[in-house]
RNA sequence: UGCGGGAUAGGAUAAUGGCAGUCCACGGGGCUCAUAUCCCCGAGAUCCAGGUUCGACUCCUGGUCCCGCAACCA
């Protein structure tokens, strides 16, 4: 790697993180490889040799356990979303040089290599530690598939860290009372030998490496705390039969861990790239061992991975290191967070089946907002933006310019360029480089709109229509004009490769607009081409509105009206996240009292609580409520610290219809505010028994 | 009680400590080759509380809110 600016002489990587095999892909998903694909576009329109690569992660427990779930092996459940995903990539324009996956001989190779070279630099080590293991399914659980007590507070936690109470990070084997996620089982723990890659020899140099990094400022600054402080060595084997077998000495049952071989897949498909195109053309070996230009586009939340578990994998194995790593914020919906769970998305497909061209969502994502910070999708911003710039401002004037040329001089007039217009396009090529080389996606299309937003500007200015058509001066300004839209279809082709294209083939330029350069953005226009179409279509009110309806349709009906918010407009809230759900609206239906009299809501005192067995969320309670004793199901069992509910006061709808849950009888209510079920309780001293009204 | 990122007008984004600028949207006026553009005018902002300073969006202290943080997570 280098920090010269690019175009450099040294063959660059652009890689995406890669799409894990357990789901569709969304437009959240999308903007990491749109990304990726404007930033390969963008370097070879500076002249950058380089290569674009990714794949699909098809190993993890996660994948092993959906595949049973739908009773398939996980080989062919991961490849099935693999062909979805190399599918769905190129229907966006995103046209990886390679795209694989890390199932693939060429990815487990080279992983294989990589551990070797691990174990002969002595990076390598054995360990036993504690693995939780669920005994029904006799598999082993990753800490993610372990909820217990936290041993320090007390709080509900996760296998690997008290998430909701004290943030204390456990050890396997920690956490009291584990309970399998998978199976709501309580898990066991068996001792196991495991191999670990002692991150702290590469501690000082990934100081070094972060400080010389380029890319996203929180790329560069989130790890910074790990690698100043005590480095927990990464254990890169798990217990499972799925994946790619640990390569020493005969580890019968142990594969590597998915973020071992997962990141390798840039290298395996970069490789597999260079070997279908010479190395003449690439040459991986290069990129990778010596002195490429290696740029890792990601989201956000695996920044650690990508700077400091991978430039220490590549360092252990002699590789070369990561130049910059971009890490992209999340894309919220109407200002909310993306729920897959719940439907709350835009997928891929129904972009698409919308109708949209591609364009419009690269566009839209890549310049609504700085890369690095979460951006908002919603139908109306999308409608502004499109309508604004992409019609009104980049689409109007290449219509208007080539439109006036060919009626008047069926092509491009014949005249010099003028000097105003060449060295605004000079400018225009200069804002695109010096984006780039920050990093900014954004700007590189900023610069091509800006420049259309000057051509209706300078149009406008010498109003040709004014003018006699065989006149000098009508005839430098549409010069002017033309050689400005094809400036535009030059910076623009990034973001917009589909319309750059269509706009090259009404200038009837030879070739493909993918292989122009800086250069051609100043090179003459063809002296004739045809009538020019309009490239780029207005999108109604009226398709907003149904758009709009569409998807909060689609939430409401997955939220079982259990929350009717989600079907509401965002407007000016902004987003949640935590315990404070947005509000319900207030019911607008009144009672009266005698329907208030009907319920009878008595102050109970809490005597029994005990989870029941099978069940995630439900407890057992035995609640004193005066006259007797009352047995209630409650679902709070992961929510609340059931032994310290005994003598806890509470409240009661002492006459709701009895039930059965989980085959336990329930004879009540106990009443609790909001998601977290904050349990109700009373102020003064009022007894068990006493009524509430 | 931790770490990182963020908070500037309705939205988006700028400002070595020195006139808070720009784009979209909004109100008013003009121009018209074009799917309407461009020009002119107008309204509108630095999360809160202190401090340093001649001067603070910027630096310091304290606080609030949002997002993420060794999982399958873009």
């Amino acid at each position: 790697m280098s920090h010269d600016d690019f175009p450099t002489d040294r063959p660059a990587v652009v890689t995406c993180g890669l799409p894990y095999a357990t789901g569709d892909l969304h437009v959240g998903h999308l903007r990491t490889y749109i990304s990726g694909d404007v930033l390969s576009r963008a370097l070879d329109t500076l002249g950058q040799n380089n290569a674009f690569v990714s794949g699909t992660d098809m190993h993890g427990t996660p994948v092993a356990v959906q595949a049973a779930k739908e009773g398939v092996d996980p080989e062919t459940y991961a490849l099935r979303l693999h062909e979805k995903y190399a599918d769905t990539f190129p229907e966006f324009g995103i046209e990886f040089d390679n795209y694989s996956h890390t199932h693939d001989e060429t990815n487990a190779e080279l992983t294989r290599e990589f551990v070797r070279a691990w174990i002969d630099n002595d990076h390598v080590y054995e360990k036993e530690i504690e693995v939780a293991w669920d005994p029904e399914v006799d598999e082993p659980l990753p800490d993610r598939f372990v909820e217990g007590t936290c041993p320090y507070c007390g709080e509900k936690a996760r296998g690997d860290e008290c998430d909701e109470g004290c943030q204390r990070h456990l050890e396997p084997g920690e956490i009291e009372d584990p309970t399998s996620t998978l199976t709501g089982n309580p898990a066991e723990y068996r001792t196991r030998s495991h191999k670990f890659l002692r991150l702290n020899d590469f501690k000082e140099y990934l100081g070094e490496f972060l400080d010389r990094l380029e890319g996203t400022s929180n790329a560069r600054n989130q790890p910074r705390e790990w690698v100043e402080g005590e480095l927990q060595d990464l254990c890169i084997t798990r217990d499972m039969d799925w994946g790619i077998d640990y390569p020493g000495e005969s580890e019968e049952d142990l594969v590597l861990y998915v973020w071992v071989d997962a990141p390798i897949e840039y290298v395996a498909s970069t490789k597999q790239y260079s070997e279908r195109v010479g190395s003449d053309e690439y040459d991986w070996e290069r990129a990778w061992k010596e002195d490429g230009e290696i740029v890792h586009i990601i989201g956000r939340d695996i920044i650690q991975h990508h700077t400091v578990f991978w430039p220490a994998m590549l360092r252990g194995a002699g590789y070369n290191e990561p130049r910059a790593v971009m890490a992209s914020g999340f894309v919220n919906l109407n200002g909310k967070a993306f729920s897959t769970s719940r439907n709350r998305a835009i997928w891929a497909d129904d972009y698409l089946e919308e109708g949209f061209h591609p364009d419009l969502l690269r566009y839209y994502l890549v310049t609504a907002g700085g890369f690095q910070q979460d951006v908002d999708f919603a139908w109306d911003r999308f409608q502004e933006r499109v309508n604004g710039e992409l019609v009104g401002t980049v689409g109007n004037f290449w219509y208007r310019s080539l439109l006036f040329a060919y009626r008047n001089y069926e092509g491009t007039p014949d005249a010099e360029l003028s000097t105003e217009v060449r060295d605004r396009i000079e400018d225009a090529i200069a804002e695109f480089r010096e984006g780039l080389n920050d990093y900014s996606l954004r700007e590189t299309g900023a610069a091509a709109t800006r420049l259309a937003r000057f051509g209706n500007e300078y149009i406008q200015r010498n109003e040709p229509w004014k003018l006699e058509a065989e006149s000098d001066e009508a005839r430098q300004v549409i010069r002017d004009c033309v050689q400005i839209a094809k400036a535009v279809g030059v910076l623009i082709e990034p973001i917009a490769p589909g319309k750059a294209q269509a706009l090259w083939d009404q200038l009837a330029e030879d070739g493909s607009v993918h292989d122009a350069r800086l250069e051609a953005a100043l090179a003459a226009p063809p002296r004739k081409f045809d009538e020019p179409d309009e490239l780029f279509e207005k999108i109604e009110d009226d398709r907003v509105a149904e758009l709009e309806a569409k998807l909060e349709e689609r939430v409401a009906s997955f939220d079982d009206g259990e929350s009717s918010e989600d079907a509401e407009e965002g407007d000016g809230e902004t987003g949640e996240a935590g315990g404070d759900a947005d509000l319900e609206p207030l019911l607008a239906d009144r009672i009266g009292f005698e329907e208030f009299q009907d319920l009878d809501i008595r102050v109970g005192r809490i005597e029994v609580a005990e989870g029941i067995e099978g069940a995630d969320d439900l407890a057992r309670l035995e609640v004193d409520v005066g006259l007797e004793r009352r047995q209630v199901v409650a679902g709070i069992k992961q929510l609340h610290d059931l032994s310290e509910l005994p003598g806890e006061k509470c409240i009661l709808l002492a006459n709701m219809e009895p039930a059965e849950l989980f085959g336990v009888e329930s004879n009540g209510m106990i009443l609790a505010a909001g998601d977290e079920a904050d349990l109700l309780t009373t102020h003064g001293d009022a007894e068990p028994g006493e009524r509430i009204r």
